[in-house]
DNA sequence: CTGTTAGCGCATTCAC
DNA sequence: GTGAATGCGCTAACAG
């Protein structure tokens, strides 16, 4: 049926390693030769197959990436950085949506196998014992992003800091009794994710420095989403004495806080103030304070630093820091 | 290094046709060997190569999709429905980012090669007809989402059909001056989209039914995106005689028009009512009045059909059409 | 510079 | 039922 690199040979009387050397660019060929050869290409429409190439090179030019909730915006912006960088490198993107635990663990069993990519990428999933000795020992290259793992290379924000900037922000505008709206339990340790629990540590070191310990009851947790963060804000501003002030995880949860303070008829910020985390698209338009994490560049390094691990080079340092910053808008304010 | 079904063989004391018929679940195998090969793939800590096997094989068990800008909500919807269908079949998700019409065309071709997927899902963009022929051409199966085109298969929704339902509903609620907002002429061409303007013909055609029709000006066009939305929606706005309802040809852009009537201090609905397409996540956050598709299902229908055809069936009828309908919130009232 | 050869690991014939 | 032989299309190492 298709053309086989062995027709190509024939049709332009050389051997086939020759037409070889011409499909991989090598300039051991004589112009004439490879034009020859070139010829002889386009009169068949030889392409070559990818499958024998991969087969016979034991590189698939591939590249496996985790993604967690892939609807996300903060992991779609990641991957859209993964893909325009990956892309931009010959390699094709393989794509696996987490949403469960078990499918966490499948995710990480089946990627960590060399034979499906050159490479894989871990978004917000911290790798735990046990996965990274069999990623370790199946010699798979791993960048991590949004997330750190002894003697693993990726890269990262620091979330601690992402928090204290956010909580100084409201404590600099005069709020004391400042709540935090953050991710479940169950959900930080199904995934291993990090950054919920981390921006809390923020959140505690900034009151702690003026001398501010938050009741118990000031800090919520909730499966992740809009719906269920909305609940827990709901709680907050109804306890006796409510906060001033809340600092939601993410922007996601920020937006239902958002939904809560309207439930209550509180108007935002001069009843509420409220703080995101991302800067995702939506916070622009809402007006939303938050911190900016620069999501697609994430993605465009993590995609770096993996082929650089491809090609045998240990990035240094392991573990980029990225820089973020606070973006006050609309939705922090003094409080009343 | 990693054990190959010849390790295997030699460990088991068997040929290595019997392996490869106890990996792929031949009945042509005797209880008792299959349990020796079994012993043998669970002491070698073998796991076949999947490189190799799709070589030998001709079948990649990867199917690529084409996703026009990705980071759209209703295309990341789709695709997780594709992905989580593709999942559960066990083929793995190749997925190529479109946001220039060079990329359109050169993933198209791409992508028409058998060797890299056994299948391609095409979200959104219509194949013309030399690519058409291409695809053919290369026998690779191909599933059309949200879109159609002749001899091909996929599913869709009835854009027209939804555009009607928009305008029909501003209609009974007693408007007759109603603006439209949607995709610029360029991005029409570009990535030959067709949702916009098959929106604007419902739009056209419900207006029609009751003997108006909407003056040049009054239908606006721009890049899809919130911001190029909310600039027509203003000079929609500021017109001597300004609409009373505007209609968008997507949530995306409603948002856009929320922003622009928030600038001119009009109040939604009492002075503005505005529809929207789509019915993404953020939809419901807003109250935005839209039109909802079945973005999800229509990812998983697009995946059935494509492995229908991988299969070698062919579906019944060759373009299905989902079904979808208004959902009626708070940004649409009777004109003031 | 160029032609030839030896596998890559597996599925798939065949004989037995 | 089972083992041995062939070939998928290509790259890489070698000999010329």
């Amino acid at each position: 049926m298709a053309a086989t690199i062995r027709d190509v040979a024939r049709r332009a009387g050389v051997g086939l390693g020759t037409v070889s050397r011409v499909l991989n660019n090598s300039p051991l060929v004589s112009p004439v030769t490879r034009e020859r050869v070139l010829d002889a290409i386009a009169e068949l429409r030889y392409s070559p197959s990818q499958i024998a190439r991969s087969f016979s090179s034991g590189k698939t030019l591939t590249v496996s990436v985790i993604a967690p909730f892939f609807t996300r915006p903060s992991v779609v912006e990641r991957l859209r950085g993964i893909e325009s960088a990956l892309h931009a490198s010959g390699y094709s993107l393989v794509v696996f949506n987490v949403e469960t635990a078990a499918r966490r663990d499948a995710c990480l069993h089946d990627v960590s196998r060399h034979d499906r990519s050159d490479g894989v990428l871990i978004i917000s999933l911290t790798p735990r014992e046990d996965e990274i000795m069999l990623l370790r020992e199946a010699g798979t290259p791993v960048g991590l992003i949004d997330t750190e793992a002894e003697g693993m290379y990726g890269v990262r924000i620091d979330d601690v800091y992402g928090g204290e900037l956010a909580v100084r922000h409201l404590l600099d505008l005069g709020h004391r009794r400042i709540g935090f709206v953050g991710d479940s339990e169950a959900e930080v340790q199904d995934f291993n994710f990090t950054s919920s629990r981390h921006r809390q540590i923020g959140y505690l070191k900034a009151l702690d420095a003026l001398a501010i310990t938050p009741p118990p009851e000031y800090q919520r947790y909730g499966v992740h989403g809009r719906y269920e963060a909305r609940l827990l804000a709901r709680e907050l501003l109804q306890l006796a004495e409510p906060p001033t002030a809340i600092f939601a995880a993410s922007d996601t949860q920020a937006m239902g806080v958002l939904e809560a303070a309207r439930d209550q008829q509180l108007r935002v910020p001069d009843d509420l103030s409220v703080v995101g985390f991302d800067d995702i698209d939506v916070a622009e338009y809402l007006g939303l304070t938050t911190v900016y994490q620069p999501l697609f560049a994430s993605g465009k390094r993590g995609v770096e630093i993996l082929l650089c691990l491809i090609a045998g080079d240990l990035p240094e340092p392991p573990s980029e820091v990225l820089p973020i910053k606070l973006v006050a808008r609309g939705t922090t304010a003094p409080p009343a």
